[in-house]
DNA sequence: TTGAAAGCGGTACCAG
DNA sequence: CTGGTACCGCTTTCAA
């Protein structure tokens, strides 16, 4: 079991380097201008060998870069380049809650993986910010970023958006904060909800249920009246229980999960199912939520979806699902990755419009006609 | 639709500025300096305001804290704090592969989850680095940040160790890159794996199969040879064949999956149960790739675990599934955490020695008796 | 093609 | 408790 310090490692390395460098006492830290002193030229052109920006003579390129190699020197020190060209290559993505909250729900991993997949393109890194990042004390300014991405479906309002908006930071959202500075990627929440419910009104379903994403930061989760659901803080949440409204959904057949979970889903549809008039579908606000229902029905002995239809939001991969869900394909990656372009232009400081994002019903095996209506044998 | 461009952004906020302000010009961007000079006190009086760390009279942090919101001020600029300071508060995460990839894997994302539990108490953000980072032309360590976690169990080297190293940042990782610089958290992959084909021979399992991870960047999946999978790349897919063969696993059946998903586990599954003379057990070096080899199992009607046994490992949550897979279960988002302590520690400068952590095999309901011999009927 | 010098915006000494 | 002042390490005009 080897004990490895930082001190140690710094020291080691300081070895080696006095072995290649015969000064008496090298700096602690080589900086840019120890390699230019050691290869007999300013800082300034060492900073263009290393920048790779203007003309430098070929020898002169080749005496900095031994130089450095001989000092053991690590590249230009970000923090102080950052601080004189103002770019520090790096986008934060902040997050109502907890990380693992967030990447529990593969949609957002999807969205995550098209966005950056974006940006790694562009030499950008990707600082992940959780909301508990503001309950340690630090607000998200106090971190140098160059522009902000507000990533999980969320709160209406954020108190850092003043603060980054006075850096002059490009801010990017997905529907929320609700604010002028940031540029948003919607989709219609509401229409595609609405337009769920109608295709099972169409199927003959006449007794919809409807299982929401949580309301709010720490709502109780459980049945809801239509009234809390269409307040909701969290605005997807709220748009999409207005358009289960909309479509002619029962509004005494409402229940909210706890977090984006399968078990959240079957905990919230559960308590629809035991009601004394259940209902024969369930419109699900994410994917993960109706496969939550999809389990609780099966526990119920209730075939999917000769007994109840099921259908979900997002469009996320479930390979290890043997149907294929009914859903509203909001296909996350490609939705990423359009944010990732709008990114890209922000940072190049171009003008980005606020858009929307289209989103396609897609029927799948978990809904069906009515069951009441036809008796299968 | 709204148009907003950075400069549209900056002016209607310099408008705001402008109308607490009398100053005819103020700064395009407001420093400390400037509101320390509108207060009437020493730039390093106002810094103590902000950082809150000196002793400071009530009137001159109010007579600060009034001129700063005048003026618009957005807290002091990070990028000069970092420089000044040294210290960046980030924490960088390196990937081999994309996110998307990294993510796909529920084992991944409940590290990440608790390792950024811990950091997030201490103010720390998390700055994702990809591979693509690398190839984008950009070296990690041209990113500022404290220290990095080598998260993706992966490659045996990284070129960028040495940089990294060489300005000085702790290294944390979980088995690689295998340098001494790095500290690590590893478990043991090979021991544990030995453990799982022992339970099946336990159970009676003469023919038993394995489905391993890649084995390095851009390798060919499909079915391998003992030699390639214990020569391969990635340290963990390594040990945990070389234990597969340790434990007395069958060396001519082992196919390596093309990455860590349900369907590439599915895919090499169903090489070897195709084989002529198929496996009755199959221990998959992740739960995933488990999950893949029970679905091509169903597929070709085998019931598990009475025509096949399947053994995972990992640990994750996979709420979806009906039944418990049996597994090496190695309590990612502990071990996650276990990883925050390991570097908040390193972040506070002490010694921090590499260690192991614990894998308890978990009997589920996956592993069973061996179909051959005992008939049930 | 190279060198000199002026900051980028704070922080942390130290003197008063 | 407050003010003055050296830097942190690099990038970028501007001249030579």
């Amino acid at each position: 079991m080897v004990i490895v310090t930082p001190e140690q490692a710094r020291s080691s390395d300081e070895t080696a380097r006095s072995r290649a460098t015969d000064e008496a006492r090298p700096p602690a830290t080589v900086t840019l201008a120890d390699v230019a002193r050691r290869a007999g030229v300013a800082t300034s052109t060492a900073s263009l060998v290393f920048s790779g920006r203007g003309p430098v003579a070929p020898a002169t390129a080749e005496k900095v870069a031994r130089a450095a190699s001989e000092l053991g020197y690590a590249g230009p020190d970000p923090r102080a380049a950052q601080l004189r060209t103002g770019r520090t290559r790096v986008v934060g993505v902040s997050y109502d809650g907890t990380l693992a909250g967030a990447f529990a729900d593969p949609y957002q991993v999807a969205l995550l993986g098209g966005f950056s997949e974006l940006l790694d393109a562009e030499g950008y890194g990707l600082l992940l910010l959780p909301e508990s990042q503001g309950a340690a004390g630090l607000p998200l300014s106090s971190h140098s970023m160059d522009a902000v991405l507000f990533a999980m479906c969320g709160a209406l309002e954020r108190p850092d958006v003043d603060a980054l908006a006075a850096r002059g930071l490009p801010l990017l959202g997905t529907g929320a904060p609700l604010d002028d500075r940031v540029v948003q990627l919607t989709i219609p929440d509401r229409g595609a909800t609405a337009e769920i419910v109608e295709h099972l009104r169409g199927l003959g379903h006449t007794r919809i249920g409807h299982v929401t994403m949580p309301l709010a930061a720490g709502a109780r989760p459980g049945l809801v009246s239509a009234a809390e659901a269409s307040g909701a803080d969290y605005v997807d949440t709220r748009d999409r229980a207005r358009g289960f409204l909309d479509g002619g959904g029962t509004p005494e057949l409402i229940a909210a999960a706890s977090d984006l979970t399968v078990d959240a889903g079957a905990a919230a549809a559960s308590l629809l199912l035991d009601a004394d008039q259940p209902p024969t579908a369930l419109v699900c606000q994410s994917d993960l939520l109706a496969l939550g229902a999809i389990k609780a029905a099966g526990e119920r002995g209730l075939a999917v979806p000769d007994d109840l239809s099921v259908a979900g939001f997002d469009g996320v991969e479930t390979p290890w699902f043997s149907g294929r869900l009914t859903t509203a394909d909001q296909r996350p990656a490609e939705k990423g990755r359009e944010l990732g372009r709008m990114m890209a232009a922000l940072l190049r400081g171009e003008p980005v419009a606020s858009g929307t994002f289209d989103v396609r019903l897609r029927p799948g095996t978990t809904t069906g006609p009515a069951a009441s209506q036809f008796v299968a044998e």
